[in-house]
Parts: structure tokens; C-alpha cells; sequence
DNA sequence: CTGAAAGCGCTTACAG
DNA sequence: CTGAAAGCGCTTACAG
């Protein structure tokens, strides 16, 4: 379990794996950003030295170099809850990205004014809404920014909400599944209006008028809000076999209130939910899949094309239902 | 609410502040870095430079010259809820506080066997537990470490979350609260079972034979939970005017589960959290307030102490009960 | 108190 | 396909 017997004292330099491959350092850097024009046989020793040697390029180094003084920063909508697991993974994924790409991150703080507190050499922009001041804001000052979230009008990237919400109806349609609930946080936020349209829209193409139903409930985004507003539902009599939940923690809320009911999952009630993230949806719950990563690498692959001057794309990343254990066939 | 009129297209660099300022660059870097040896008026001129151009230094550049190759990671045991907010918080301090004292900083993948992915120059370790493998490994390894959490045989800090416990019970006890309930996520952490023991000994100290009442409520970590099993024994009938949670999150849970079985707070019920983290406690929340950016801070200069060779300290850092909103005179 | 210069570890034209 | 050299934007001895 060691660590073989290099020195750990000094930190091996692209130089050090250069000195021991044989080669130059440009060639070095070449293997390491996977560049054409090395010889399979010379890349592979490289690639073995650097194993060898457990050889990590500096990061401070190769942004130095590599990005000329390009940042990228993050911004995130005023008074979005920067706690909801969401954003902590789209955080992760897209400063190790930048990380990768060789790119300076930092996350912007916000002015009083709610714009962001500096402006680095292009943006991402977290939690946009529909009227949202910092987009002629950043138009004005002429830098380019990539919106987290479906939207024509400017560069952005999201999942396909809209399909995941139908594929979440047609799951359960295909159960058998006629009375169904669906918890949102609030249909005011894009995600969360396309998801409901999307679900709504395959419900009633199945003939089942969701929206006269009372169905559908509301509350805020989390897991708490999610059992109260289902338990209170379930309380009150809503007779359904099946809900479907805007997000995993709502899922999750709505798996507890079921439990604490005396229904048991998924005999009496099936539960989908959306986002699949790891630590809460786990190996259980059936939920609709989308790639926070992919979002993340794909808002800085279209920030990089701004940045050349190239035009704004709004892109839609496919979204897959994940069939697992809180799902079954409708028993009644 | 423009940016001045300075060329938006070239980034100021420390060179350019120089030459604006009249000055070298090693004098700037002086004034960056707080250094002594500037005379007044120059340190004054450079900074207003500095203002004027919307100065801001290169990070990456810092790290390469300032920190010789010393890079900081950050190692989560495995299987802990990352999702939690003081991690969130926590991270972001770290991630910030290094960067302006130009180290490196990386959040660490974990191996198979729950050791970090690699090993950087130090490290700091969240959620240790008692016989965490880590800390051998480490030491065997000679990577010097900080832990977070109260720890006296290695270089820890934390909050006095003992003191905490004890103010929270202190604060009820002179509101007149004479049946007070604890909610813990858990006994088995250190933090926990902390602010779980500083809590019951003031309150046998006062006379109130706590762990004999069936007052102790343990659940998970997170406001669901601490809904569930709280309004679970208020249904139960348990008879208490007040209540601390262990967290803020799990006082949220609290505050929903006294508003859905009819309590008015603070008149009928009082909540006491602890973290006051803003997005959570609002202004609302009377809590236990420990200062997380102090904490990552005070980890730093731990990691820079041990690095030079100095011996590991274990620091607690002193928390403040603010009185907010959810406490008052028990009425009953 | 201040400046000139070397160096941090990379990437990238430019030659060959 | 590969190497030598310049340069990225800082910090830090070393002089003065």
C-alpha cells in the first residue's frame, strides 16, 4: 500500500518525468494534454514515468500558461438556495472541469444591486429567471455567459425536463397507473414547469385530465415541504396509486410521508422522482436521470465557443428514467 | 454603475498597476500581501492604483511563486452526506481562505479502501471518527494533518461544542423552561454528543434530571428527520415547553413539526438550533452560533504551524447563543 | 523603503 | 515527431 520509493519529499515536475522519459518537457506536455504529434511508443513511456513517478501537473502552472488570463466565473441568482444538493454537485463538477480544460474558476459574489460583484472573462449563470437583470446587464459589458436552464434567447444549457416529465407519466402509465400525483416546488421555475408540462402532457394524451384532478400539490423545494404537503394530501383522502416528485429530495419527502401513512412502497404507492443524485436517491428510488456533469462540461465547451466568437447554441441534454425499487404495477 | 472607463478588453496585470503607480513590482506585491516595509504614502498610492484599475491578482500566478509547490487537500470519510450545509459552508471557506494565502488547494478523491486518492503536503480531514484509519495511515506516511473536530491527540479544531450545549440549556433555563427536549442526529459523533453533554450537565446542574425524562430524541441529521421523530413524540404526548436541536436544520424541522401539531412558538414551545447558518436560521432562529470561516481559517494556520515543523495544537473555537425569535418565557 | 532579477511549473509557437 | 526557448503573472531574496 505504499507509495513505491520515489522521494516524497520533492514533488515530482513535468521536468523530473522529462529527465527520466528521455524526452523534453514539450513532449511531456503534449502527452499530457492528449495533443497529436507524439509517437505511440514515446507517449507511452511518458505515460508510464508519470505513473511511475505518481506524477500530477500543477494546476497554478498550467493555468498560468495555458489560459491566458481567461477566468470563468459562476454567479449565482440572488437568494437561490446555494444549500440544495443540486447546485453542490453542478458546483463540483464544473470547477474540476475548468480545472481540467486548464481554466481559471471562481465563484462571484454578488453586488448589493444583485449583479455579480466583478466580471471575469466569461460566465455562468446559476438560478436565471425569466426577467432576469443580469443578462442586459452582462450584454451591455459585453461578456459572454452560458445560463444553467432551458432558454432560447441566449447561450444555455439544461436537461430536457419537459421529456423527462413525460417519461416519468409514461413509466407509471405503463404500471398501470391511472391515479397519479405529481409534488412540485413551485411552477415558477423553468425545471419545474417543464417537468409538470411534460408529465401533464403524457397524462392527458393517455386521456387522464390531470389538471382537474387536484393532483397536483405544491410546496417548497425540499424533502420536508415535499412530506408535509403529501402527508396533509394523504391525510385529507387524495387516493392515488402513484406521484410523481420535481426532485429526489422531494421524493424522498414524499417515501416518509408514505411510510409514516401506513402505505407501503411500491405495493400501495409508486414514488419517481428527478435528478438521480447518488447520495439520495441511492439504489431505491426510481427517479429520471440527468448528467450534472455533462451539464457542467457542456456550459464551459459552449462558453469556450463565446469566447472564439463563435454564436450562442441553447442545447438540451437527453434525460433517462432509472427503474429501481420504489416503482411497481398499480394494484388498484 | 459602469466599470470606469478602463480598457475592458486587457486585464490589469501587477505590472501594469506598477507603471500606473509609479512603482516596481516586488513594491505592489508588498501592498498585495500586507507586507511591512512600504511607506505609507506609497502603500496608499499603489492601492488606489490598484481600485482605479479594477486590479485583481492573478491567483495561479500567486500560487506558483508564493506557495513552493505546497498544496492543501481536503478528505471527506468516506460515505459522509457532503450534502449537508456545513460542509458546503465549510468547503467554501477552506477553498477561500487558501486561495488568499496563495496555497493550493484540491478536494481529495477517496481510494477503495477509504484512504484519500493521493497525498498532497497536508491535508485537512472532515467527519473523523474515533479510530478513523486515515490517522495512521497518514501518520505512517508523514503527511501532516488537521483534523475538524475535537480531538486532543492530533491537530484538531472545532467549535466548543460542549460550551454550545451548555449555553442553549443555560439561555432555557432562564426563560423559566423546566421540560426540555434534545434532538440529536445522533450520538455517536463527537459534535453531537458534545453539545448533547454540555446541554444535560447544565441541566442536572440546575436540578433537572434530564436523561431519566425520555427527552433525548435521536434521528437522523437532516429537518425531515427531525420532524418526524419530534412530532412523533409530541403526538406521543411528550409534555416539553422547549426544545434544543443539534443543528439548525434539525430545529427547522422542529419549528414545522410544533407548527403542524398546533404549537405557537415561542408561546407554547421554544427552539434552540445551533450552526446559525443564514440560510437556514434567517432571522428567526434563536441558535448557537459557531463561526465556520473561523474554523477553516483556524485550520489553515494549524496546517502552515505543522508544516514548519511546530507541534500539533487542538483548538476550540468559543460559540455565542444569539437570541432570536423562536424563544421566550416558558409559559406553562 | 524600493528596485532588478531569478524562478515557480507549465504551454506554445517556432525550428528542425 | 521532437526539442529549445520564451512567456504567463506573480513572490522573494538580494542589493542598494
Amino acid at each position: 500500500m505504499r507509495n513505491g520509493d520515489t522521494d516524497i519529499i520533492e514533488r515530482a515536475t513535468i521536468q523530473t518525468v522529462a529527465d527520466r522519459a528521455g524526452v523534453s518537457v514539450g513532449t511531456v506536455s503534449r502527452v499530457i494534454n492528449r495533443r497529436p504529434g507524439v509517437k505511440a511508443t514515446t507517449r507511452e513511456r511518458v505515460l508510464q514515468t508519470m505513473e511511475a513517478l505518481g506524477y500530477r501537473p500543477d494546476q497554478a502552472a498550467r493555468e498560468l500558461s495555458f489560459a491566458r488570463n481567461r477566468t470563468i466565473g459562476l454567479h449565482v441568482a440572488y437568494g437561490l438556495r446555494r444549500l440544495q444538493p443540486f447546485f453542490a454537485l453542478f458546483l463540483s463538477h464544473l470547477a474540476s472541469h475548468l480545472r481540467e480544460s486548464g481554466l481559471r474558476f471562481e465563484e462571484l459574489g454578488t453586488r448589493s444591486d444583485g449583479m455579480p460583484a466583478w466580471l471575469p472573462d466569461g460566465l455562468v449563470l446559476f438560478g436565471a429567471h425569466d426577467d432576469d437583470r443580469r443578462i442586459p446587464y452582462l450584454r451591455e459589458n459585453g461578456v459572454p455567459f452560458v445560463l444553467l436552464g432551458h432558454r432560447e434567447d441566449a447561450a444555455s444549457v439544461a436537461a430536457d425536463d419537459r421529456d423527462g416529465g413525460r417519461q416519468a407519466a409514461d413509466h407509471l402509465l405503463r404500471l398501470g397507473h391511472g391515479r397519479i400525483a405529481h409534488i412540485s416546488g413551485g411552477l415558477h421555475t423553468q425545471a419545474a414547469y417543464d417537468r409538470y408540462l411534460g408529465f401533464t402532457t403524457r397524462l392527458e394524451e393517455a386521456g387522464i385530465a390531470f389538471a382537474d384532478e387536484g393532483y397536483l400539490l405544491e410546496g417548497g423545494f425540499t424533502d420536508l415541504d415535499s412530506y408535509r404537503v403529501f402527508r396533509k394530501a394523504l391525510e385529507s383522502g387524495m387516493d392515488v396509486t402513484s406521484v410523481f416528485a420535481g426532485s429526489d429530495e422531494m421524493a424522498m419527502g414524499a417515501l416518509a410521508a408514505a411510510e409514516d401513512c401506513g402505505l407501503r412502497v411500491p405495493f400501495d404507492l409508486s414514488v419517481v422522482g428527478f435528478d438521480d443524485i447518488p447520495e439520495i436517491a441511492g439504489e431505491r428510488l426510481t427517479t429520471v436521470r440527468q448528467d450534472i456533469a455533462e451539464l457542467a462540461a457542456t456550459a464551459v465547451t459552449l462558453l469556450q465557443k463565446l469566447l472564439k466568437g463563435e454564436a450562442a447554441q441553447s442545447l438540451l441534454l437527453p434525460v433517462h428514467l432509472i427503474p429501481r425499487l420504489t416503482t411497481g404495477r398499480a394494484s388498484r
